[in-house]
DNA sequence: GTCTATAGATCGATAGAC
DNA sequence: GTCTATCGATCTATAGAC
C-alpha cells in the first residue's frame, strides 16, 4: 500500500479526534492495517504520522492556498481566489485544518512560534492585496487579520455545529464584499 | 478547599491542553491534591469535572455575554455590550472557550446537537439586535453569524499565535464598526 | 479530607514468526 | 509487508490507612 494512500486514510483520524484522541488503535484501524504494520510504514509511530500530516496542511495553505495568484486579475479577484481555495483546502467546511486542531491541543508536533510567524506571513500576503486595492498599510493590515479570522472562525463554527454550510454562507459574504 | 476554588484551579489545564490532554494527574496537579483526594470531590472523576466546568461556560455565555441588556440602550450599543462581555469571558483573548475546545476533540462530555442549538440561539440573539438596528431579518441572521464567527475566529487565532491583541484588536474593529 | 499504594485498562511501541 | 503477542509506561479509578 502507498504512503500516501495511508496518509489520505489517517488525515480524517487526526481530524476528528485531534493528537491526543487519535490513538495508534484507531489509526490503524483506519487504515485496515495491524498497528505493527503501521509502524513498518512509519517508524517514528504517531509522532511522525502526525508531523507528516501537519507538513502537508501547512504545505498546502503556503503553496495553494494564500497565493496571490493571477497577476491579470485586480487585487479582488486575487483575494476571492485565495478564499476559494481557502474553501477546497477545508472541503467546503467538511474538513478541518490539522493546523488549527493540533496547535490548539499544544501537540508535541506543534512548534508555535513557527505557526505564529506563518500565519502573520500569509496575514501579509492578504494585506499586499488589500494594499493594491487602494487601503492604506494599517487599513490593509486590519482587513486582512478580519478575513482569517473570519475564515477559521467559520470553520470553526462549520466543525462546532456540524453545519458546513455556515462555512460556506461565510466565505461567500466575504466575496460578495470584495466584489461588489 | 472549596469546590468552586478547586474548579478554578482545574480549568485551566483543559484550556491548556485540552480534554484528552488533560490527565488526571494533571489535573491533580493543578490543585496540589493528590488524585485521590481529586476524586474525593469529585467522584465521577475527569468526565465529571470536564462536565461541570463545561456546563459552568455555557451558562456564562448563556446569562452574561450573549444578553441583548441595557434596554435603554441602541441596539448597536447592546451588541457592543455583547462585544464587551465576551472579551471578559476570554479574560481578553488570553483564555480559551472550553465549549470550542471540547467540541473540537468530540470529547465525550460533549452534547453535539445541544452545542449546534445554543450556538444557533446565541446568533439569534445578536440577529434581533440587528434587526432592532433596521436589518431585514435575513441580513440580520448575516451579520449576527459573521459576528460570531469573527469573535470564535479571532479568539482561535490568538490562541494559535499567542497574541492575544489579534483578538482585543478583533472586538475592537467590531465595535467600531457597530457605532461609527 | 488527604494520603500511599495499586488495580485494571489502554497507551505507544517492539519482537519475531510468516 | 503483515501479522500475533507482548513489553513498559501511562491512563482512569479505587482501596484502605491515617
Amino acid at each position: 500500500m502507498d504512503k500516501s494512500e495511508l496518509l489520505a486514510l489517517l488525515q480524517p483520524t487526526f481530524a476528528t479526534y485531534g493528537f491526543n484522541g487519535a490513538s495508534v488503535a484507531r489509526l490503524a484501524a483506519a487504515t485496515g492495517l495491524g498497528k505493527a504494520s503501521l509502524y513498518h510504514h512509519f517508524p517514528g509511530g504517531k509522532n511522525e504520522i502526525a508531523g507528516v500530516l501537519l507538513r502537508q496542511a501547512v504545505e498546502q495553505l503556503q503553496s495553494k492556498v494564500f497565493v496571490a495568484s493571477g497577476k491579470r486579475n485586480s487585487p479582488n479577484e486575487r483575494l476571492a481566489g485565495m478564499i476559494d481555495r481557502f474553501s477546497e483546502y477545508c472541503n467546503d467546511g467538511q474538513s478541518y485544518c490539522l493546523v488549527a486542531l493540533f496547535a490548539q491541543e499544544q501537540a508535541p508536533v506543534i512548534d508555535q512560534p513557527a505557526i505564529a510567524e506563518q500565519f502573520a506571513a500569509w496575514r501579509t500576503v492578504l494585506a499586499q492585496c488589500y494594499e493594491a486595492d487602494g487601503h492604506k498599510p494599517k487599513a490593509a493590515n486590519r482587513a486582512a487579520a478580519s478575513l482569517v479570522n473570519t475564515l477559521y472562525g467559520a470553520l470553526l463554527m462549520a466543525r462546532m455545529t456540524d453545519e458546513p454550510k455556515l462555512f460556506l454562507q461565510a466565505a461567500k459574504r466575504c466575496k460578495n464584499q470584495l466584489l461588489n
